[in-house]
RNA sequence: GGGCACGUAGCUCAGCGGGAGAGCACCGCCUUGACAUGGCGGGGGUCAGAGGUUCAAUCCCUCUCGUGCCCA
């Protein structure tokens, strides 16, 4: 027997472990089934499971567990990536404790450090999605640092190099001079800030007491300025283009270039060039042959090609310093407040300084080209399609990706240097060796580069290293392209796009066919979610509280496509609410003797109600497995919802509770086949949602033997089970019901009184209707008896209309006639309003001319109705106003 | 500044050319033999505003206002 009380915690191990030992989660790559395969966006390693991990791996698991059961060969591949710096960073804060740090221990027992870190801690997130029910293969679990996957960079690497899509070069970078480190344009996170513009004057060469003026938000830049632009059309400044300026506190001469970039209309509309620490200038700078001083060193602080009292001085002391000394020298026009955008390391968190380095780059405008065409024709399609926009946009004004990182946890650059700097790019130091033995006809001395690749290259190669590329393998053959990559918006450029490169560079076609976009997790007022806010709801807490399910069937009602989910607690709530409904309809069912039988076949009931039910059910799996194929989570789970709540338990076991309770045996047996077998049913449907309650429901009413719910097969759903007839029938049934119990509540008739309902005008097939389900009204509508009418009401009456008939509920000197003549007359000036409107539109010749034929039927249909049911109430009434 | 969304019941959101819907919240009644994490009933909306297309507009188009996000 069901306990009284659902117990989400206790349901969630057994069956999480059953399981993953049955293998249901393993894929089989030998079977005859149609492969189904979706790449787990690999958390990082050092993650633990947020709300957004929660809906995306929830949407993952649906799709995987629905499509397991439709009979699918389902791969949901799982692992991590590295993520360098974030690892980094956790072992060096954790080695700083020890009074050390990784320049004292050297780069290999740093690493080793790493590793044994990963040992220990790494495998957080994977626990904590196995708490979220997440039915990924695990024993194909990968890590980006794998031996194969980095054969698979090494490879990759190397390919590319030798194509000329992977090459070094001396560029503006954006530098950490925290962690020391060049970080990719994705990494970086402009914020808004409140600063300062000043204005300072510059003299002109040659002209005593002239000046130009230039404004800047960072003045300790203007030490490494090395020209002046103004705009070429600009009639203020054309007399000074050609001209020198001389740059105040370093005295160096600086050319007055005329260019585009300078915006007549900010500030004075010359701009100050600094070639070597702005991505701006550093164009403007190669367009007029500028020269580019670098004036800070790794760290940010000024360098030796400062002037004297500057150098070693932090870029923000400096600039005070600057500021001071021409201020002492007037040569500060004005101090403006100014709000501007500025450039923050997303790990780091500290400002960004543009740095010139030497760098690995990859061509990724060469790459992108297959991508683009691939969503242009259709082959990848976005889900929804408005992220094609985004993705377009990013792709075709792509920048060359800059993939070397100076860190030590990563892979480290397949790539060699001799004594004169030749490179010799090679999958390993054997061939890097032998490679440059030919190139300089005898051994020389060769060292590595010592940076690491960016670990969203290896994350790039995710689709096929996963599945043992290079190796020709089964899995490889069998599983590449997956069929839809779930993610959400922000790893659109990071991943997403990369992946499609990589998958079209050396798998010659994409890696997915479909890209499914979701929301972002938001707290309840749509704010992003954020420690430094404080507005984190931790997943783990809700399952804590309120059960999986509860939680994995929130995020799915709440995932519309193009929407971000603004997440309330009460939400969570009220799902637990929904499975706490689903357990006590389970009990019922089983204390009600209502037990799985073989023999059921649907197609073999004779009661209406349950042909009714087994309608209704096929319906709600039709439904489901709609939107679920269309990626629409939540029509699925409003569907599964409104079934079981409002279908299966607030009619269908009202229903039939005479029955079960009854003499008819042959009703009372159907009944009981029938409540369990669309119970059943319904555990199928809903268990991609709630894979645990589900499993644990099944179990009581399948027993054992039957198997878990996870390998079962997903209900066939057939048309043929509904029948119109008597989903008519039972339709007619809860409008009598709906119908009296509100004139009850409106007339304020006590919920314990059996009152008598009659009625008048019934044709002859609602009074079949009527005798077949007496019992069931009579119970619903807590009605004493339910009669036909000949004559007229008796005295005080409260009478309604359904269809051809009137309802009249004889309550005597209860009813309130004044009240009952003002209830009628509303409803007939409701009905009236509705008769005007439509006699309207049909009068429309247009109308009847252009609109489709089936409109106006529909449009005449309605009118007829809405005419029947005023002229019965007009009768009503006039025999109220009668008596 | 450019782009993409979004403004529908108190809240969160479906719907997206022909009858305004759901969940939650709210109000009233109810310890009816699965369930008070419940049952029954109810109130509540010029579908942001203004034009246009159409026989017909919450839905399509344009503009305005407001909100959010991305990019510069």
């Amino acid at each position: 027997m069901l306990d009284k009380t659902y117990r989400p915690a206790e349901v969630e191990a057994k069956f999480y472990d059953l399981w993953e030992k049955s293998g249901a989660f393993a894929a089989r790559p030998g079977s005859a089934l149609t492969p189904y395969a979706i790449m787990m966006p690999p958390p990082n390693v050092t993650g633990s499971l947020h709300m957004g991990h929660a809906l995306t791996f929830t949407l993952q698991d649906i799709l995987i567990r629905y499509h397991r059961m439709r009979g699918f060969d389902a791969l949901w591949q799982p692992g991590t990536d590295h993520a360098g710096i974030a690892t980094q960073m956790v072992v060096e804060r954790q080695i700083a404790l020890e009074q050390t740090d990784r320049h004292k221990l050297g780069r290999e027992k740093f690493v080793e450090r790493v590793w044994q870190w990963k040992a220990e801690s790494g495998g957080t997130i994977a626990r904590q999605l196995r708490r979220l029910g997440a039915s990924a293969d695990w024993s194909r679990e990968r890590f980006t640092m794998d031996a194969g996957l980095s054969a698979a960079v090494r490879k990759v690497f190397v390919a590319l190099y030798r194509k000329g899509l992977i090459y070094r070069d001396k560029r503006l970078v954006n530098w950490d001079p925290k962690l020391h480190t060049a970080i990719s344009d994705l990494e970086v996170e402009s914020r808004e800030t409140k600063g300062s513009l000043w204005h300072f004057k510059y003299p002109i060469e040659g002209r005593k007491g002239e000046f130009v003026i230039v404004a800047t938000t960072r003045p300790e830049t203007m030490l490494g300025d090395t020209g002046v632009a103004v705009h070429p059309e600009d009639e203020r400044y054309r007399h000074l283009v050609g001209r020198q300026a001389i740059l105040p506190l370093v005295g160096r001469r600086l050319p007055i270039v005329a260019d585009p970039h300078a915006d007549p209309a900010t500030g004075s509309g010359a701009v100050k060039i600094t070639p070597a620490h702005d991505f701006n200038d550093f164009e403007v700078g190669r367009r007029h042959k500028l020269e580019l001083v670098n004036i800070f060193d790794r760290d940010a602080r000024l360098n030796d090609n400062a002037p004297e009292p500057y150098r070693s001085l932090d870029r923000f002391a400096a600039r005070e310093r600057v500021v001071a000394a021409l201020e002492a020298q007037g040569l500060v026009e004005k101090v403006e407040p100014h709000v501007y955008m500025v450039p923050f390391g997303d790990r780091s968190g500290v400002v960004i300084e543009p740095w010139l380095t030497d760098q690995w780059y990859c061509d990724a405008k060469t790459l992108a080209q297959a991508p683009i065409a691939a969503v242009e024709s259709g082959r990848t399609v976005f889900v929804p399609k408005q992220w094609e926009n985004t993705f377009f946009e990013w792709m075709r004004n792509i920048q060359p990706w800059c993939i070397s990182r100076q860190l030590w946890w990563g892979h480290q650059i397949p790539a060699w240097y001799g004594p004169d700097d030749e490179i010799f790019v090679a999958e390993s130091e054997e061939e890097a060796v032998a490679a440059a033995r030919r190139h300089y006809g005898e051994d020389r001395p060769l060292r590595r580069d010592e940076d690491v690749l960016d670990t969203w290259f290896s994350s790039a190669l995710w689709p096929f290293s996963t599945l043992g590329w290079p190796e020709e393998t089964a899995e490889l053959r069998r599983y590449y392209p997956g069929d839809v990559l779930v993610t959400g918006f922000d790893i659109i450029f990071f991943w997403v796009a990369r992946m499609m490169m990589m998958g079209h560079e050396f798998m010659g076609r994409e890696p997915f066919r479909t890209v499914y976009i979701h929301a972002l997790v938001r707290d309840e007022r749509g704010q992003k979610m954020s420690k430094s806010k404080g507005n984190i709801i931790d997943p783990l807490d809700l399952i804590e509280r309120f059960g999986c399910d509860a939680l994995r069937f929130t995020l799915a009602a709440l995932a519309a496509q193009g929407r971000d989910i603004k997440l309330a607690e009460s939400r969570v709530e009220g799902y637990r609410n929904f499975a706490t409904k689903l357990w006590n309809a389970a009990r019922y069912a089983e204390m009600s003797g209502c037990a799985l039988d073989a023999a059921f076949a649907p197609s073999r009931c004779r009661l209406t109600v349950n042909r009714w039910i087994l309608g209704a059910l096929a319906e709600a799996g039709r439904r489901t497995a709609e939107a679920i194929d269309a990626f629409k989570f939540n029509d699925a789970a409003s569907a599964l919802y409104q079934f079981v709540w409002g279908t299966f338990c607030d009619w269908y076991i009202e229903f039939t509770k005479p029955i079960l309770t009854g003499a008819e045996e042959a009703a009372k047996a159907e009944t009981r086949a029938t409540t369990a077998w669309v119970l059943g049913e319904t555990m199928h449907l809903l268990h991609p949602l709630m894979p645990f309650i589900t499993e644990e429901i099944w179990a009581h009413l399948a027993g054992s033997a039957a198997g878990l719910l996870i390998a079962a097969p997903w209900p066939s759903c057939s048309e043929s089970a509904v029948d119109p007839e008597a989903s008519a029938e039972m339709d007619w049934v809860v409008s009598l019901v709906s119908a009296v119990r509100t004139v009850r509540a409106e007339i304020g008739v006590p919920a314990a009184a059996r009152i008598p309902l009659l009625i008048k005008g019934a044709a002859p097939a609602s009074l079949a209707r009527l005798v077949r389900h007496r019992e069931l009204i009579l119970r619903l509508a807590r009605l004493e008896r339910a009669e036909p009418l000949a004559g007229d009401p008796p005295k005080g009456s409260v009478q309604m209309v359904l269809d051809e008939a009137t309802l009249i509920l004889p309550l005597g000197e209860v009813v309130d006639l004044a009240q009952e003549r003002a209830r009628l007359t509303r409803e007939i000036a409701r009905q009236d309003g509705e008769i005007g409107k439509i006699t309207k539109k049909l009068g429309n010749e247009q109308f009847i001319a252009k609109a489709k034929p089936e409109v106006v039927e529909e449009q005449r249909e309605r009118l007829a109705e809405a005419e029947q049911a005023r002229d019965k109430l007009r009768a009503a009434l006039a025999r109220l106003a009668a008596t």
